[in-house]
DNA sequence: TACTGCGACGAAAACGTTTTCGTGTTGAAA
DNA sequence: TTTCAACACGAAAACGTTTTCGTCGCAGTA
């Protein structure tokens, strides 16, 4: 109900200037002690607490930086989120969190929004229909204006700006690798369509491991799922009477799907049929059997990314640009839904 | 690179005053045709965009809300985030996401930043830590200072402002009802210690709707789990050798929990015990066997949250101010992990 | 000619800060 | 007594807008 203490209003009632209040309140020496201490003790007492848009006006920043996500309910982004959020407070910064939902037109806004002096600086992850209409103009704007701008995880190549990645190729080969290992010989793919770039990457991870492991990469045992919505009905059409001993999926959901259809044919996972996924969240954790997946460290993305973020944010403008990639190491966390090594 | 485009350096470079190109940007008559012409022309040009900083300060207003929740890992705190987003979105408003982790500092610390001139309102979800400590100061102090304020989900009592709950009671009675229906008459509960305000009233419901069947409350029959962390060890020490033939958990975890600990007794889900939970989240649909579950919508309570303080935001101070609470209903989702009906 | 009215534009205040640069009052040194 | 620092404080600009209220010139009217 009260209207918010501000400097004048302090200034009027202690019948002082402002800017002896603003003094006063930030410790100048300028200001005698017996005021600075009458003044304190008023504003403490009335609670007063400096305009946050006065403050980002006049200093022309913000001490905020904002995070763009395509979705939310993948347990990935949520750790990212948890990772920027943890260094970002560590450097007395701000973190806004806004979603694209996988949708180009919401991405530009929330950036515009962001970027017309909400935020300092931002970390994002592409839409999908981003990527699929390869329409990068706004990231291009966003860095002309001076905004800096940090990549993760779906990222686009020529962007001059900093990115977070994890090396997918690597990952997929990881997963393979292991399947194999454990005595899986036909191995199918179930992956995501090709603009996303992380399915490009995972596929590409996925056919290398074959070769270097002497088997030969057979179309018949790759899906590409286009629909999310209906990713179940077609994984299960897909495994229908195929002849596989080992399944590697680019996400837990698709390896979720995965296990059920081959329930639903009555054979068994591990034991006749070893799935493992991508992404280490909740449901392969508590799904039966646990599933094996390759872990992307959310956290660390998030983490790094706010490094680099504030790193920029914070030089003099006059030092040399240039712009890091920074890969992430992923980790294999092995479960039920695979076969122990023979 | 280009320090962005202010409305001075428009005046400058065209050679006419700041309040004209102003006015001409925002199509006022009072500039002759010639004049506004030229100005949009060149406006669009180098693509001028307001300060948004500029703009909160004069107007104070940001056109923001912000929504402040304890964990972004239960979907259903997605779900709602959805839902604000939907309608903040339709009404002119853009969505910040803070979350609290379930700490009071941080609950306390991201009200202060999004109170200090970066929202107009917020919406929240109580974090864990502050229900226990039952320390709402900060809540009095934002609604003093002319914050409006939606609680959701985790509310309590006595603070004055609006409420978007469901009602827990008549939720776990419906889910106990159930169980009672397709023949469970031994059943047991697990939720959450009691300062949780949805564990205590899902409880009450519970032993409610025993007693309008007839049947005994017995303590024996109840977890109150403390640690989510141990929650799983914890669950399957309280099933080991009772003799239940239904279980009713306030969340889908304990759900999950619950049935993995049956099973490794060597019971059946659903044929030996029944297991109902509550929240219908992703981990709900896709365990095996999937979730009875109640389901809380939570896009609407998401969409009611928004639309209760956006309404609030844009009323004149003058009228008259009352508090509403809006109980959406909850909704009995019928999966494999109850018998069905006999 | 003198007044009125209007079209087209500019000056300035305001939002809440911080900060630079005065300015007036002391007390002490010369 | 004069001069000069030191001290304690205030005025004002600046950040980027919007908006109210001029002001100026000119055409139309009496």
């Amino acid at each position: 109900m009260k209207p918010k203490l501000t400097l004048k209003k302090i200034a009027k009632e202690l019948d002082v200037s402002i800017s002896t209040v603003s003094k006063a309140l930030r410790d100048s020496p300028e200001i005698g002690e017996e005021t600075r201490e009458k003044i304190k003790a008023f504003a403490k007492h009335y609670n007063y607490k400096p305009n946050n848009i006065a403050l980002s006006l006049k200093n022309r920043k913000t001490k905020t930086i904002g995070i763009i996500i395509p979705e939310i309910v993948h347990h990935f982004f949520t750790t990212v989120i948890s990772g920027v959020e943890k260094v970002a407070n560590e450097m007395g910064y701000n973190v806004f969190v806004c979603l694209s939902d996988n949708s180009f037109d919401k991405e530009v806004l929330n950036m515009e929004m962001l970027a017309n002096g909400s935020t300092d600086g931002f970390i994002l992850s592409l839409a999908k229909e981003t990527m699929q209409k390869g329409d990068y103009h706004h990231l291009i704007e966003a860095i002309n204006q001076g905004m800096p701008l940090v990549l993760f995880d779906r990222v686009v190549e020529n962007i001059a700006c900093d990115k977070v990645i994890i090396d997918d190729v690597a990952g997929a080969k990881k997963a393979v690798q292991h399947l194999y290992d454990i005595g899986c010989r036909k191995i199918a793919l179930i992956s995501t369509v090709d603009y996303v770039s992380v399915g490009k990457l995972r596929t590409k991870g996925y056919k290398e491991s074959l070769e270097e492991n002497g088997l030969v990469y057979n179309e018949d045992l790759v899906l590409k799922v286009e629909e999310m919505e209906d990713s179940e009905a077609e994984i299960s059409e897909f495994l229908k009477d195929k002849d596989v001993d080992g399944v590697f999926a680019v996400n837990e959901h698709f390896a979720i799907s995965a296990i059920k259809a081959i329930q639903e044919q009555g054979k068994k996972v591990p034991e006749d049929v070893s799935v493992i996924g991508f992404t280490d969240g909740e449901l392969s954790k508590r799904f039966i059997p646990s599933l094996t997946t390759v872990s992307q460290h959310g956290m660390r993305i998030g983490e790094e990314s706010a490094r680099l973020l504030i790193e920029k944010l914070e030089r003099t403008p006059t030092e040399e640009d240039y712009y890091k990639t920074i890969i992430v190491e992923t980790g294999l966390v092995v479960r039920n839904s695979t076969k122990s090594k023979k």
